[in-house]
DNA sequence: CGAGCAGTTGATTTTTATCAAGTAGCGTGG
DNA sequence: CCACGCTACTTGATAAAAATCAACTGCTCG
């Protein structure tokens, strides 16, 4: 069950303070953009809700009634084969936006990692609000560009990086794309299991879990507890990410 | 040296006829859902562009002077590591619009296949106008909207399919993205080399290859020649590309 | 006619998946 | 509070898929 939270919708939440690693832009939320008269609008139509770890927000081929954007928590996209292989196309935090890709229906199922909350809007009256608001549609225009070139990026490292390649990206990307990132320097939070990681990487539970254990070997990492993680050698890291080792 | 032709600009390539694989919804040229107004305005900042085989129309990390519609020809999207692995993160036909996710700088390189043509805006022009046009802003917002999704299927093919299922995906999704394809029913162009096939699908020259003779023995696809084929048992080949054979 | 390129086919290797057997941490209930 | 059992994770042995290396075919274009 969605829990409706009575007010406010505090879809507001801005993350400018990080920097995008794909694009060099400077990341921010679909709201954050906006000026007061435009975010009185939304918070107007918004409904704050919450979710249990594994609740889902979307499904994939459900009508996409509603659109979200995440306030707090982790969220896992995913698409599923019929014999029940997963990729998951991206992981969503605080800020993020989940629907751009949306038409009719989802074409993905969105579940959350984390106890984790959203503001929800209905599609209709959203649709019709930006149509009335051009800052809100070049806002949202931006957010896909964003996505889009973070598309191309994961199809490179599906397609042609190594299972090091691929894990050493991920941990370099992942801290710019969490807000919640523990703020001592070099700390990565990993809310996703391995078994997640390796749905997002493109391969299995046991290949994510050795690349961890020789990258910590070899003093690339520290792995202060299964669910975070220091980078010792970043500059090492982001060669290997590029191909360089 | 880009030709750039006295008139028109002829952004307005429609190629309505074609109905999306991804998302259901029937293709549509950026300019397709404009106003006559829209699309005189359109045109007087355009000019028609020539390429010549392999020449650029982007170049990774130049600035992102130019967006181009493409009205003829074919395209090739890539990404590289340093090392030379490319990965095509799209081929672009007639109707497609390049740049939606390039911001200042392109984030990718783009080169003609064939000897095409394409419909060229000064950005700066470009970003005023849209800038003016809710209608322009909704059809880019919509266009982004279907290569997300696009984008989305690619990440799961890269990360989660076999050599089999990428190649039927591929034969299956590519007629319906290039308006060129042979009328014939069950004919497939391939404008692209064995090379770009790969680079496009995360595999080797020699995988495709294999697969392509594989698929040809069983009967499902039957070689024209080397750039055209036609899909013998088009239910099988999509059985194959969902996992089910 | 011959050079060069694209493609095919075969032999072998490599990477990563799969199968299998542990270990560690965590929450629950006795 | 501890034991149990569950789940996530790790590690090792083996297998499979696709890459790599290599040779050859056939076509196109000077």
């Amino acid at each position: 069950m969605i829990e409706i939270k009575s007010l406010p919708a505090g879809c507001a939440a801005r993350r400018s303070e990080t920097a995008c690693e794909t694009c060099g832009a400077r990341a921010f939320s679909v709201c954050g953009s906006l000026g007061p008269a435009d975010l009185a609008k939304l918070d107007a139509l918004a409904e704050a809700t919450a979710f249990a770890p594994g609740q889902p927000l979307a499904h994939e081929g459900d009508p996409a009634d509603y659109l979200f954007n995440i306030t707090s928590g982790s969220v896992r996209v995913y698409k599923l084969l019929s014999d029940g292989r997963r990729q998951i196309t991206g992981f969503l935090f605080a800020g993020d936006f989940l629907g751009l890709a949306s038409g009719d229906r989802h074409l993905f199922t969105a579940e959350a990692i984390e106890p984790s909350t959203a503001c929800r809007f209905r599609r209709t009256a959203y649709q019709a609000l930006v149509h009335d608001s051009p800052s809100l549609e070049r806002a949202l225009l931006d957010r896909a560009r964003h996505e889009l070139a973070a598309a191309q990026s994961q199809m490179l490292l599906l397609g042609r990086k190594t299972a090091h390649e691929r894990l050493a990206s991920f941990l370099l990307d992942l801290p710019s794309q969490d807000p919640l990132r523990p703020n001592a320097e070099g700390r990565v939070r990993l809310p996703m299991t391995r078994g997640e990681i390796a749905d997002y990487l493109g391969l299995t539970i046991e290949t994510v879990s050795r690349v961890l254990t020789k990258l910590k070997t070899q003093g690339v990492i520290r792995l202060l507890s299964l669910n975070e993680l220091s980078l010792e050698r970043p500059e090492q890291l982001r060669a290997m990410a590029e191909g360089e080792i």
